[in-house]
DNA sequence: CTGAAATACTCAGTGCCCTGATTAATTTGT
DNA sequence: ACAAATTAATCAGGGCACTGAGTATTTCAG
């Protein structure tokens, strides 16, 4: 009596969205390396020797989901672990050279995918999805971490 | 040197908005009842009497999933469970009176965690940004149920 | 210089999400 | 009528995502 219809409930759609790109991502990219473990391979191709922490903040996955990514790469061999002789707590990650062909031949294959994802779209409605999530994502995860406070409470 | 711009890949953008829903959902809606779960109370509000599997497809829950998110509803008292006397195959599911409170309850932060999460887009963006996604993710999920072919295989 | 606070990472626990294999019940073809 | 195919649900297994608590290391305040 008092449903609600769920197509016009945001999450919802984003739910969708999501679960519409791992189906194509799995038949089109690949079934080893999923879409975030291949966020982070491009994340230390930009930037060789991060941090664990930081690779997780590029990527926007929290300190444990990252932690778990990171050690499927390692186990396959994708990506190295050394101590920071500077600063014991952290680890730097490096791709090996097998990490970096990875992402090369994942590179091609997801600009590939991406074509057929947005296909239905024209050009112009393209960058407006893009712009659409990006701004509600940003304003969701500003309500998260709000500004700093103009005077630092005590 | 090859790194690729994350912020023009769907998938990615899929990933953190659906993040930035759930912190939201967790902090504006409930802590206990998840999106997920909320879809399928919804669905038996509107048909009461539906089987696991139809309630899957209804709220897009593949039956592994659906499974598994019944069986907590079902641990909360929140949905009753029996066999279908005409199918001994189906489990037929009902909101027990406290599903349908804590779904009318639910219902209204909702609402209300809808209008802040879309507060950053006009009411023209918002109906756009529905539009789009919806192109998109239906677009994708009928390249993974393609329609019946003329002749039947055999 | 030393105790307190902050930071990087790990671990345990919960929940979502998918696939492939299995089990039980029903439907269909002959 | 009955074997074969289909269907609803379960189970095992892998991966993503978050929180709260714990450990080790570094930084900061007095």
């Amino acid at each position: 009596m008092a449903a609600v219809d769920l197509a016009t409930h945001p999450g919802h759609l984003a739910r969708r969205l999501q679960q519409a790109h791992y189906l194509l991502w799995n038949t089109m990219v690949s079934e080893e390396i999923t879409s975030p473990q291949f966020a982070v391979l491009n994340a230390l191709v930009a930037e060789p020797g991060l941090d664990q922490r930081t690779v997780g903040e590029r990527v926007g996955l929290d300190r444990s989901t990252i932690a778990e990514v990171i050690s499927r790469l390692g186990r396959r061999g994708l990506l190295d672990k050394v101590r920071d002789p500077q600063d014991g707590r952290r680890f730097l990650l490096r791709l090996t050279d097998e990490g970096l062909r990875t992402h090369r031949k994942l590179t091609v294959r997801t600009a590939r995918m991406n074509q057929v994802f947005l296909a239905p779209l024209s050009a112009a409605e393209q960058s407006l999805f893009f712009e659409l999530i990006r701004r509600v994502a940003d304003a969701a995860e500003g309500l998260r971490n709000p500004a700093e406070p103009a005077v630092a409470p005590r």
